[in-house]
DNA sequence: ACAAATTCTCTACACTGTAGACTTTATGCG
DNA sequence: CGCATAAAGTCTACAGTGTAGAGAATTTGT
């Protein structure tokens, strides 16, 4: 029949793999959402009868974690710069800027974990969390402390995130518009306050929130770091 | 047909109304999780034709939104400690047990504010927002830090939640198992750290992980008060 | 008692994930 | 080379999903 005339003029029919599969996946979910990944259309993205991704993903809850696998593994870890604190910034920025890159796989990011236990995640899922306990323990931490700086610190990360996703808003000439309609729709009686804040919600700076978090959060840390070195005695 | 043997042997055929809707989805949802939560299951629960409920809840997403709603109403905020840091100590453990007695609701909390655009969302869902505002304002703070401060606050709050959410497993007694077992599938090269930090994991105390947590961000934010009077200047 | 509005039910359709049997393609071995 | 074996991809089918649209049942107002 003809040349079956796959979708994007690519290589006539690509060999697929896992990495094909989830990278493809992630395509579609960075173009269209979490709802536009389905077997059936992630097959006809590759060209593929939908049946065939089950080689590469147990299931669709696995090609889900397979996809926020995939987005962590653009996060880098270089442990060069002494300072700590500086690190857990730039790492900070770092998951900030990725999550604004993918925004449709933070739910993703958040959620998955929830149902499955610590120890059987996907590795590259965990390898953050042993490679920030490495920064910490080096830094001079317990290493149980390194545990409860670390929980300190990624709470706030992905609290920051979840946050600043919210109030995101695609198109920026749209925004003060949807903004304000939305918010006239909140009667002004129970909802001075946020009403009043319109302006102020409209412009937020993402990056400076985030910094101006983190100023707080570390400040507080360093103390423990002094202050607490005996921790976990029993 | 007998009589119609309804499921749980309720009261004949009950008035049906968007609160009793809700809270059944709520006790549907908090039981089996949230894919039991399905249209059809939800009218035989109710002992109703699933299309019934169109007629309280648009579709599904909006039934799922009257979920969160639901039960961000039992997160009752009194302002009446007149030291804010006492009283959002006091909202933040509040928040807590709310997500420890309804953790399968929690990502529709995280998650359903990321598809809707603050404005236009549930209103007992900002209700929250506007209240922390207001105790944030009479402390003292300007409208503009008062929302930095309360994006810090509930980022915070929100990855805590997420944090514990993650390690709380439902039986204590699996508990070790499953997270020895797990961490044992760990490469001892790769993740040493983690691995070594097993017998810590299994004992979390989540409220004193958030007591630690909130002491940090709060002396922090102190001092913001004292000293960061004079912000957005422009 | 009749009309009008509300509420609930029935049927149907397009779509989902995925089990199981089958066919095609690649690979190893004599 | 030829054939056995394994791997990869496909087809069909099924039970389950959300929900549009028309109809029936029930409640309400007068």
């Amino acid at each position: 029949m003809a040349d079956s005339a796959g979708s994007q003029a690519g290589s006539r029919k690509a060999p697929l793999s896992r990495e094909l599969v989830l990278s493809t996946a992630l395509a579609l979910v960075d173009a269209e959402g979490l709802d536009a990944l389905t077997m059936r259309r992630l097959g006809q993205e590759l060209d593929r009868d939908p049946m065939s991704l089950y080689r590469y993903a147990a299931n669709r809850a696995a090609l889900l974690d397979g996809v926020s696998e995939l987005v962590l593994d653009e996060l880098a870890i270089f442990p060069d710069d002494p300072d700590w604190q500086s690190q857990l910034r730039k790492i900070a920025h770092d998951l900030r800027l990725l999550a604004l890159r993918h925004p449709n796989v933070v739910p993703l990011l958040v959620t998955r974990p929830l149902s499955t236990p610590l120890g059987l995640r996907p590795l590259g899922t965990l390898r953050p969390l042993e490679q920030i306990l490495a920064l910490l323990i080096e830094a001079g931490f317990t290493p149980a402390v390194a545990l409860h700086v670390y929980r300190a610190y990624y709470g706030f990360l992905y609290g920051h995130i979840l946050n600043e996703l919210q109030e995101y808003i695609v198109d920026p000439d749209e925004n003060e518009a949807i903004l304000r309609l939305g918010l006239h729709r909140l009667p002004a009686k129970s909802f001075p306050h946020l009403r009043a804040l319109g302006p102020v919600l409209a412009d937020y700076d993402g990056a400076a929130e985030l910094d101006q978090g983190l100023a707080i959060l570390l400040s507080g840390l360093a103390g423990q770091l002094s202050a607490g070195q005996r921790e976990s005695p029993s």
